[in-house]
DNA sequence: GCGCATTGGTTGACGCGACAACTGAATTGG
DNA sequence: CCAATTCAGTTGTCGCGTCAACCAATGCGC
């Protein structure tokens, strides 16, 4: 009858649920916009983007896998879709064999450029509108902390969300 | 070439990828813990939570969906394979003979009470041990702010999540 | 050099969620 | 009242992600 467990405070059940339902909703939200105007999951938007973003617009798939928090499986499926559309293209790893490189294409990016408004459209619409300056310090500070604990390596925090004048537009108005 | 884009600035573009990163992770460590220790996913353990929590530990199928923001489809299936494992019994409503009722039976609420601690345990493990109860006030208010836009009809807000002595633990005590 | 474990990646089968189609009950309109 | 619509829920099919098995190339021990 013991029952040691620490249980959550009130405060924490609240704020434990409002968090929940974020989590809950926001990867719909932002799939439902991107798969609407763009054919895009959220998750190979994001892949793309790194892709875009890599020197030559380059990377192996290991890589490109632990960026994106996927399991090597689910890219190379991913991957395999995207270059039936055509938006990258795979290719042998000269310097290791067992490598494989991803490119995104040219269409891929052009796909991307059109893509990245609308979804930046939602991300403000969805979040940071909805903000102060104040509050998203806040967000910064405390996603932080918590990602200290989700993924103590750091892995995905290198993941490059260009949403400012970034390398894809770049190369795109070269 | 006019490019109107309103696009994220550095500090939103940094927050974003955190929470992003967050909300990737989160339901992950969830799941992982919950499959794990319970056999339960953080879905299926939400829907038990919410009939455990219910009066006369029922609810209405459209009810408990919306609680828990699942499509009737869905949640249709997950009472199938909860009730194939007795843990949920389903019956047609009395009042409304289209609807059906769905009830959590004493082995789902002795599962539930054996999951709930080390639920529990990694909810403070993976969030509420990284911050601050300055950091946790922030995060209601921002959490609740997101939630308005995502959540207009607050739908998803009225989930409990019965993390202290609640009626799942008295029932049992009882 | 030669076994042998390790690494990088792909493939196939299975499970879950979304969507569409369907059944049966309740409600509404005339 | 009866027809038409709407509502509650289930079922089937499809797409995506996971897991396990697999292949090929690399490195490593000796």
């Amino acid at each position: 009858m013991a029952d040691e467990t620490h249980w959550l405070s009130p405060e924490e059940s609240a704020a434990w649920v409002r968090l929940i339902a974020v989590a809950e909703l926001l990867p719909g939200a932002l799939d439902a916009q991107l798969l609407r105007d763009a054919g895009l999951t959220h998750f190979e938007y994001v892949a793309l983007m790194a892709l875009a973003d890599a020197p030559d617009r380059t990377m192996r798939m290991t890589e490109l896998a632990s960026r994106t928090n996927a399991t090597l499986p689910r890219l190379s499926h991913v991957a395999r879709r995207l270059e039936e559309r055509g938006l990258i293209r795979r290719f042998p790893c000269p310097e290791d064999r067992r490598a494989t490189n991803a490119t995104i294409t040219e269409a891929g990016l052009e796909l991307m450029a059109d893509a990245a408004p609308g979804h930046v459209g939602t991300v403000r619409a969805n979040v940071f509108d909805a903000l102060t300056a104040e509050q998203l310090e806040q967000l910064y500070v405390i996603a932080g902390a918590v990602l200290a604990k989700l993924d103590p390596d750091e892995r995905l925090s290198a993941t490059s969300c260009q949403f400012s004048e970034g390398p894809v537009v770049r190369t795109l108005a070269s």
